[in-house]
DNA sequence: CCGCAGCATTCTGTATGCAGAAGTTTGTAT
DNA sequence: ATACAAACTTCTGCATACAGAATGCTGCGG
């Protein structure tokens, strides 16, 4: 197990990468595959042995995973698998629906005639996922789109919060994770025609509209709402 | 101070702080006064020692300050306070911004009457400071009308990221930190009024000017502008 | 049968020890 | 004097050790 993650984690960075890395990759794997579920207590010894390390890198990668909002850690009792409720939830929604409004904007006013074909590249792969129903391959043209447009808005800060918010978001519909389909693949065309036009207001509009619905949708699907449209 | 924002915290028992905890409170006050400069490399055998603690929690502590950003974890050198740049401090503004804004469109659909009267008074506070001419006070009450609008708007985790914004703002305009006084607090009233009216349009574009504005002003008295208003 | 006090167990939080990598200095040869 | 290399000096990263808190169990008394 030691060989499988120093493995997996050589190939990240130039420079020999901390075990603790490697614990953190594999603790989130775990939480998102479900092997650890929410509210579960991480024993550090257990975790330790599992994973053929000592204690000391699994207790730096559980310091990470809190800021980063999977464990929650209670003093002298240790670390619980974060659970997340409906409240929360739809606060994270919220957030990320003004964070990628601003992107839009930030988007709009920066992009160069080559980040506006690019999108549309993005668009043709994700309405061809469509088409063809791949789920997989939309879920992914679908992250990518909205990554780019995020590096388009050339804010870093921005970045690292619409990164750090979707993939709880991410994590907390991963039971439901159903894509939207059509009519979102019809606002992102929407929303690259603005930011292509230079529209930040309404590039910033299409978008927190678009956002706002992938939140309904998704509370719908969660309420018991079937298949995608 | 992190705890107290989020609900989850509120009906749970005081715990004994870890140490790793106060570290990170030292390091970060540390880090704001000036001691520790930008670029510079902070041995974890120093900072243990002349904290009084052993290198462990100080590790812990600068795991968690590299996520929030306020030190660079190089692999195999360890930590270097983080330089920061013109650039990333007008993201910081930016992003601030739209967050403070939201929290307003949000507060303004949440305000109680009690809520309204609250706000109310803090804003005689700052303008009695202003009228005192207590810059102290004046920063005081201002921070406490903004994070009490945050608090109606009820969204932990906007909270949460407004929360490690603003504190990071703080950090890169500490040299310059010059309230705006009379114009800002006006605003304010023009706020809070919007507010107590439920409307969430207004008291949201109020915000967003209000925000930028602050922006600008920082920015203006970074480039060499003396005195407030 | 239930409640509670005291003990035992378990786990965290902190300290210390140790091997190896990164950076620095010194010495040597050209 | 300069370039290069090897030893040296740190410092990090990981492992191990130990003390104290939290939880659960046991046995006694009601």
């Amino acid at each position: 197990m030691r060989e499988a993650l120093t493995a997996a984690a050589t190939h990240r960075v130039a420079r020999p990468a901390p075990l603790r890395q490697a614990v953190y990759d594999a603790l989130i794997e775990l939480i998102i595959s479900g092997s650890l579920t929410p509210g579960q207590h991480l024993v550090e010894a257990e975790l330790a042995e599992h994973l053929g390390v000592s204690r000391q890198p699994v207790r730096e990668a559980l310091q990470r995973l809190q800021t980063d909002g999977w464990v929650d850690l209670r003093p002298a009792q240790g670390a619980f698998v974060h659970s997340p409720t409906e409240e929360e939830a739809a606060q994270l929604l919220g957030v990320r629906s003004v964070l990628e409004t601003y992107s839009a904007r930030l988007a709009a006013g920066n992009a160069k005639p080559e980040d506006v074909e690019r999108l549309w590249e993005l668009q043709e792969e994700g309405v061809g996922a469509l088409a063809a129903g791949d789920v997989e391959r939309l879920v992914t043209a679908n992250t990518a789109l909205h990554s780019f447009i995020t590096s388009i808005a050339a804010n870093a800060v921005l970045a690292e919060l619409i990164s750090q918010v979707s993939r709880k978001v991410r994590w907390y519909y991963t039971p439901i994770a159903k894509p939207r389909g059509k009519d979102a693949w019809n606002e992102h065309a929407q929303l690259i025609k603005a930011i292509a036009k230079g529209d930040a207001e309404r590039a910033g509009e299409i978008m927190r509209k678009h956002t706002e619905r992938t939140g309904d949708y998704r509370k719908a699907v969660a309420a018991g709402a079937t298949a995608l449209s």
